[in-house]
DNA sequence: GTTAGCACTCAATTGTTTCGAGTGCTAATT
DNA sequence: AATTAGCACTCGAAACAATTGAGTGCTAAC
């Protein structure tokens, strides 16, 4: 357990740093104004410090900067939340008060102000839309091989993605599987597409159908295939202006992880409910074992529904961006609770 | 006008400066079999070179390097396209020959498949779509404000767009409007939209309608906002292994322009048809100033409809690049044709 | 016209020195 | 017993000089 002195010196040490950049020394401590002890004190206190494991010397030399463990312990114990201006509450506020049309936009736009305010890159996993409604299902046959699937729902989400046509199913079948489907999948809510497929569509398809088997491999194709991953990523450059990263090759394996989704959404997929900060080595991904990433998830009634990420240097301004994220995501939860029980 | 044994030199110069990145010495290019006549003489000829141009140096007592007016020499009158090899000829053919459900598709992964052949970064801005038929015009209306439209062609592509519904429009005559504009739609070729809803589909609204001004109104926002760009980027990190990229403020300012569609789509929008390249400073982008972008565009019968582009350094193996992108035309234009005249 | 020869240039590398911010330890002070 | 002053020591960074070598331009010989 850490004394009370201990605390107040690694705090200060993290916050200069976080500042800074540079590694801290004893005298540079000793004058701010929270301190009243003098440069060998703190020394002794650091070398302490160092030996628990919180804080790094560059070399033998030199001052000291916060270890992976050390960011851990003031992460967990030190940092209190800080409080934004009101500039900044506006601007979020601000990315939610348009009208919003569509959910993509609002998520982009998010993406693109949180980045802004923190100069972090931003990644936001846009909501499973648990509740949204087929608002309509058009299945449109564009020759005898392919047909492209459209889904929208009623929050303004269109999502299509072309199919192959079962082959040997035949025309009257196609006719009359698509406008079956048309028909009554509309107005389904999207959780209960497989339930209400099972109980009402199976048993027309059966019924009108000669071929009810490439019927329904055809319904399979059109709305099962492939999860679309929905990614928003903002600022994505802004991490190049942090000092940590002056080499170009971690510059280059870090962005061709962030460029592509496939690696970067499992991530944050399957993040728990809150708040969590991945500090270094914590991360999941090798590439970003020096940065931050801070996730949040925001909610739907009691549905978990997406995340939102900011990924840094772990020299990052944890207290800011653990407030703006806070901020961010209980608005986002609001206002989605506000827009779906509206209408 | 250069003397043949000038010509020689700087293309030699050129090649070996493309290949290593590093000044090019009398010496070494003595040293080459196509060279008769030593470093003295090679000396003075590139003291002329110099002169007229179309070299430079990095110090004093430096080797050459070509200059942009040496490079543009060599692009005009020296370079010879280079013989892909028969496995770079096969990657090429095989983004095409997968089948084709959706032009998006394709362009997506020939973007891919150059980036990865060439090591520079691949932009291919999309066809427009001026032979595709709408196959289908969709639209739904989300809720008293605002209504979603998609368009559908016959290619497989799917375009949507949100709007908002304009203001005291009656229920009566959204419902009208978009009956008739879904089914008079349907097969019309994208380029005679507008004079087919002049002859036709006004008139329709004038009779059914009561407001037509409202009405029409609502079909020119559900078709004509915005024309959507649809550009594809691949191997944007690739520029980051080029020596000429090690210094970070550079890196910064090219992917700030890369990540903005707004500032590239119009570059490649306004090309001419055929081949171009511009080097270094020709570019109209300033960040771009020490890059070459060489653009093709590829055609549908007589109309040209899209462009591909490689960007890479000014140092850039134009040879390659060229055959490269040649290859890919002819046989994307090829593609379409097929495409566009077989059902 | 070509080339050998030579003095000259300059970036890059290496080694040396100096500087200063910082440490750890010990002894004096509170 | 805790704190602090003092001091020797460490080491990176910066400044400087010396060395090396790849390259040039020029002149004179071939």
């Amino acid at each position: 357990m850490l004394t009370n002195r201990q605390l107040l010196v690694l705090k200060v040490i993290v916050d200069d740093f976080i500042e800074t950049a540079q590694p801290v020394g004893s005298r540079n401590i000793a004058k701010k104004e929270s301190i009243s002890f003098s440069p060998a004190t703190i020394r002794n206190e650091m070398a302490d410090l160092e030996d628990l494991g919180y804080l790094e010397k560059t070399h033998s030399s030199s001052g000291r900067i916060p270890s992976e463990k050390g960011y851990r312990y003031y992460v967990d114990h030190i940092m209190s939340p800080l409080k934004l201006s009101k500039q900044e509450i506006n601007q979020i506020q601000q990315s939610f008060s348009d009208r919003m049309i569509e959910l993509e936009r609002v998520m982009q736009n998010s993406a693109h102000i949180l980045s802004e305010l923190t100069r972090y890159t931003t990644l936001v996993l846009g909501p499973q839309v648990y509740e949204t409604k087929l608002k309509q299902l058009q299945i449109v046959p564009l020759n005898n091989q392919s047909a492209i699937a459209i889904l929208i729902t009623d929050k303004g989400h269109v999502e299509h993605r072309s199919f192959a046509i079962p082959e040997e199913l035949d025309q009257s079948d196609l006719e009359k599987t698509v406008n079956i489907l048309n028909e009554k999948l509309s107005g389904v809510p999207i959780v209960y597409l497989d339930r209400f497929i099972e109980t009402e569509v199976k048993y027309l398809l059966k019924k009108y159908t000669n071929d009810f088997h490439k019927s329904y491999q055809l319904l399979n194709q059109a709305l099962f295939t492939e999860q679309p991953t929905n990614l928003y990523v903002s600022g994505k450059t802004n991490i190049l202006s942090q000092p940590e990263f002056a080499d170009v090759d971690k510059i280059r394996s870090l962005f061709d992880i962030m460029e592509s989704e496939e690696q970067i959404a499992p991530v944050l997929k399957s993040e728990d409910e809150g708040l969590h900060i991945y500090i270094g080595q914590e991360n999941k991904i090798e590439e970003m074992s020096n940065c931050t990433l801070i996730t949040t998830t925001y909610s739907l009634g009691d549905n978990q529904v997406g995340t939102i990420a900011l990924l840094g240097p772990t020299r990052m301004d944890y207290a800011k961006a653990v407030s703006i994220l806070d901020l961010w995501s209980g608005q986002m939860s609001q206002t989605l609770q506000k827009w779906f029980t509206e209408q």
